[in-house]
Formats: structure tokens, sequence, C-alpha cells
DNA sequence: CTAACAATAGACTGACTGGTCTACTTTTGA
DNA sequence: TCAAAAGTAGACCAGTCAGTCTATTGTTAG
């Protein structure tokens, strides 16, 4: 399994087709179409629709690692700012994809978790490993004294992973950002402060 | 169409089914099979599968209005008081499902909201009539003097359900109810608070 | 050169999909 | 009483699904 061209090609697709339609409602002849690569190839290089499914998270989220990691863990920057950053990305990457796509791995967690356990837990390890982004940078910024320390910061970075899910479910129905800016709005004025 | 008897029980039963998994994943042979109604009474009553899931969407949103309308809107009990039971009716019901279901507005909001515009006005209208109760209690409590009016009650209220939709999400996906109660913990300590 | 293996190619399969059709039974209202 | 309408019943249809199969082409190592 050397040539990873063709293989990335059908992860890249299914990635797209699976952002816009869902797991269960994306055929794999139609990503097949979609990128002009034949059946024979897709059985190669993945035993079932499942292990293809998992690939297509295993992907994302290594490639979502790369982006959380430059924004998050950018320390030229105050921690905060660095959450803002995060947000406004957040936020412009739901309008480019016309408020339709959001979170894949939100998307697929909803889909998916009460329908296998396999896709369950391998989302739930990508969820987590996104809530120790939030929690290193509130770390960081409770050392600055940019953020009280009253608070843990592995709870409000389960908080904070939350409600921005949820607000981008929000913003898919609504066909509008404007539930992410309100969450962010709230959360910076209530949540993230520091010792008065 | 006087007898209701057997379209309740179709809407029943495929309310349940969705809830599992999904609506996609759901097919009609499966609901028919499960409540023991022939194929020609289904198409007697709805005329296709995505007229029979509005009808289950409706007919669920009514429910849940109940529901709401009851904790919420309480009026014997203090404002912050009937949001704590709301969020702990939740909570129980995350249990009582496993942890597998969830909340059906927010489950088809993921998987349908890019998929078809008919259901994505459906969602939409409903979480729109939820953040109204809420936005109603918040309105009492800052009346009651339980809550600070230095925050618009509607900005509360969107931040409140789109935070509470993304808590049951992971909730879903990490198999307990942990991510509700931490959700409920900050939100109670830093976002509900009264002017001091 | 050639044998082994990686990869491409797509016809094909059985199961299942949403939806249609006709036949039959029950209920209703005049 | 009886005809129309409501509702039940399930065989059947074309299309699609994930997955299999065999054949062929590219590549590589001995």
């Amino acid at each position: 399994m050397k040539n990873t061209a063709t293989r990335d090609k059908l992860i890249e697709t299914g990635a797209e087709l699976i952002g816009q339609h869902g797991y269960n409602a994306t055929g794999i002849n139609a990503v097949l179409k979609t990128c002009g690569v034949p059946k024979g190839s897709f059985y190669h290089y993945f035993s079932s629709k499942e292990a293809f499914g998992l690939a297509v998270i295993d992907q994302f989220a290594t490639a979502y690692d790369a982006q959380l990691a430059e924004l998050l863990g950018d320390t030229t920057l105050p921690a905060l700012e660095r959450l803002r950053r995060y947000f406004a990305a957040g936020r412009e990457h739901m309008c480019d994809c016309n408020h339709a796509t959001g979170c894949l791995i939100g998307n697929l967690g909803q889909e998916l978790s009460g329908q296998s356990d396999t896709f369950r837990d391998a989302l739930d390890r990508v969820f987590q490993r996104w809530e120790q982004y939030f929690v290193a940078c509130l770390q960081d910024a409770q050392k600055a004294g940019e953020l009280s320390t009253a608070l843990p910061a592995d709870n409000l970075a389960s908080f904070i992973l939350s409600g921005w899910e949820g607000a981008i479910l929000r913003a898919k129905t609504l066909k509008s950002v404007e539930p992410m800016e309100q969450f962010e709005t709230i959360l910076f004025q209530q949540v993230l402060v520091s010792d008065d």
C-alpha cells in the first residue's frame, strides 16, 4: 500500500460528502463517482464502509489537530486572544460552507454514537484531544493572570467545547452564525474573566 | 382521517426508531414491522417518508412544549429553580435512554439541516419556540432580582440552548452525563448571577 | 526475464430502499 | 339499506445499497 494518492483522494472526497450529507446518506458509489475511482480500488484500500468512515475521521482529526496547535498553541499571543482567534476561524469556516457542514466530528457524533460503539469511541477520543488543547490554553491564561483560577481549567474546557459545538448546531439550523457570536460574547463577558 | 390510533402508533414508533438510529438509517419497513402496521396504512396517512418525518417532529415538539410549559412556566417556583429542574429532567432522560437518544430535535438538526430546507425550517422553528420559554423564564428571574439585567434575556436564552444542546451531544459520545453537569455548574456559577 | 504483489477496473449479487398498485374490509352518513 | 369513503393488507416495482468477484494492468525485486 505505497501509492497513497488514490486513498487520499477517496478520503478527501468522503470527508466532503459525509460533511455535507452525513454518513448514512453518503453512498460509496457516490464517493467513487465524484472522484472517479473504481470500486475495486476502494475495497483495495478499505475493508468496509465503516473502516472508510473511521479513516475519514482520523484524517480530519489529524488535520484539525495541526490547526488547533497553530491557533491555540501560539504562545506569542495572550491565551484569551488565541481563543478569540479560534472562534473567529470557526465562524469564518461556517460562512464558507454556507452554514451547511459545520463540524464533521460533531455531526458524526450525533449521527453515529448511538449506532456504533466503534464510531463513538473514535469520535470521543477526538473530542477529548480537543478539550486538552482548551485546557492548556486556559491554564496559560490563568498563569498570565488573564483568567481567574477559581474555576478548574478542565471544567471550563468541557464547558467551552460543549457550548461551541451546540452553537455550531444552532448555526446550522438557523443558517446564521449569530448563535456562535452570542456564545462567544457571553463566554468572554461572564465566564472567561479575571479576578477583580 | 378520523381514526388516529394507527397514525399515532406509526408516529410513536417512528420517533423511537429515529431517535435511536437517526432519520436516514430508519427504514419505513422497519417502522412498519416494529408496530405491525401494513404499508398500505402508512401511505394512507403519510404522502412520503419526509412527510412522516415532519409529523414525527411535530408530535415531538408538541409533547415537549407541554413539558417545557410545566417545568419552566411553573410560577410558583423561583425562575432559576425552574431552570435547575429542567436541567435535572434532561439529565434523567439522558440516563434513561442509556445516553443513546439525547435530543431528537438536536439529532435531526445535525443530520438533516444540510440535507433539506423543509426539515431545517421545521427544526429551527422548534428551537426558536424553546428559546422563547427560556427568555420568559429568564425575564421572570430578572424581575425577581434573581438575575442581573446586564445581559439581555434573549442573548442568554440563545447561549443556554446552544450550550445545553452541545452538552447533550458530548454526553452521547462520552456515554456520561458529566458534560451536562459541568455545563450546568459553570452556567449557574458564572452566568446566571445576580447583581452583587 | 519473470514471479509476486499492488492497484485498477467494473460487471455483478442479494438485500433492502421508498413508493405504487390492486384488492379487500370496515365505517360512515344519507 | 347501500353506496361512498376510510382504512387495512401485502404483493410488487425500479432503484440503490454495501460488498464480491474475476480480469487486467503497473510496479518491483530477485
